[in-house]
DNA sequence: CTCCTTTACGGAGCACGTAATCATT
DNA sequence: AATGATTACGTGCTCCGTAAAGGAG
C-alpha cells in the first residue's frame, strides 16, 4: 500500500473534490482517479462515492479513515525518526501577499535544505496564497485552466520542494 | 512510502539475513536488496549494516522500527476495516506433518477465498513447515538451490495466497 | 459555457528476476 | 564447497500526463 495514495485519498474526503485533491498533490485529475482506483482494489472496496460534480467517502471510505490519517502520519514522520531530528512535523506560516513572491520561497527553499525532517506543504484549496506561491515557485501541467504567465521555477526551489 | 517494502524491512531486521527476509517474502534476495536500497533513500539513512554473512539494524533501522511495525500492522487491518470484518487480524496454525501437503493447503484456499480480511502467512524461517508447505502449494524460483521437485501449483492456491 | 469526472493511450520509470561476482563460514 | 550479499542488466508492469468525451451546475 503506498503511502502517497493514501495521502491522496485523504485530500479528496478532505476537500469533496477530485481535482481540488489534484491541485493540491501537484498532480491531474486522472492521476488522483487512477490512485483512488488502485486503493479501491487494493482493499477491495469503494472509498469515495461519485455524486455528480462532486464526491463523498462511502462508509468503507469513513471506515478507513483514521486508519489512513495515522498512516500517513507515521510514514510522513519516519524520515525524521531515521535521521534523529528533534525537527519533525509541520509548522504553518502566514505571510502577507508581498512576501509571497519574494521572500518565501528563498526561505522554504533553504529550510527544506537544510532540515530535511521538515515537510513543506501549501495549504488551502486554492486560496490565494496557494496560487501565488505556486505560481513564482512551479510550473503546474499545461491541462490546468489557469493561464500561468510563463513562469519557470524560480530561487532554486522545484516541484518536489512544494506537497 | 510502499507498505510492503517495510514488511521486506522488518523481515530482514526480523531474522538478520537477507536471504531468509527474501525466501519468507517469495522474493529474491537481489529484490530485497533493491527494496532496501529504496528505503534507505526515501527516508535518507543506511536502514541495515551488512556485517559480512549476516545483517543487523543501524541506528536509523531501530529508530523506525516500531513506527514501522505500526504501520505495516495498520495497512493490513485496513483491508478488514474497508469490509467491516470482524474477522480480521491473524491467527496460528500448527499441524502434523502429513496434514501440510494433504489438507491444509484446500483448508487455507478456501479460507482466503471467502475471508478476504484474513492474512495467511507461513512463519519461521526455513523450518520444516514452511518448506513443506511452499513445495506442496507454489514453484518458488528458479535461481533457489533447493532442487525443487518439478511441483506445480496445486489446490488452486497460488504464490499471492502465501505470503 | 465552464468546470468536474472519467476513460483511452502512450511514454517514462520502477520493480523484480536472472545471472554473475565477491565475500563469508 | 556451500551459502549469503551485491551488482549489472533486461523485461514487464506501474504510474502519470495528455487528450478527449460526457455530465453537472
Amino acid at each position: 500500500m503506498e503511502t502517497r495514495f493514501l495521502k491522496t485519498f485523504l485530500s479528496v474526503v478532505d476537500s469533496n473534490s477530485i481535482a481540488a485533491a489534484a491541485r493540491k498533490e501537484s498532480l491531474t485529475p486522472s492521476a488522483v482517479v487512477q490512485r483512488l482506483r488502485a486503493l479501491e482494489q487494493e482493499v477491495g472496496a469503494a472509498l469515495v462515492q461519485r455524486a455528480g460534480h462532486s464526491t463523498r467517502a462511502t462508509e468503507a471510505g469513513l471506515a478507513i479513515l483514521d486508519t489512513a490519517r495515522r498512516l500517513v502520519e507515521a510514514a510522513e514522520s519516519m524520515q525524521g525518526l531515521a535521521n534523529h531530528n528533534e525537527e519533525v512535523g509541520t509548522i504553518r506560516v502566514g505571510v502577507i501577499h508581498s512576501i509571497i513572491t519574494g521572500l518565501l520561497p528563498d526561505i522554504l527553499s533553504a529550510m527544506k535544505a537544510s532540515r530535511p525532517g521538515i515537510q513543506v506543504e501549501v495549504p488551502g484549496q486554492s486560496s490565494d496564497i496557494y496560487v501565488r506561491l505556486g505560481e513564482a515557485v512551479w510550473m503546474p501541467p499545461s491541462s490546468w485552466s489557469r493561464p500561468s504567465r510563463s513562469l519557470k521555477p524560480l530561487y532554486g526551489m522545484n516541484c518536489a520542494g512544494i506537497r
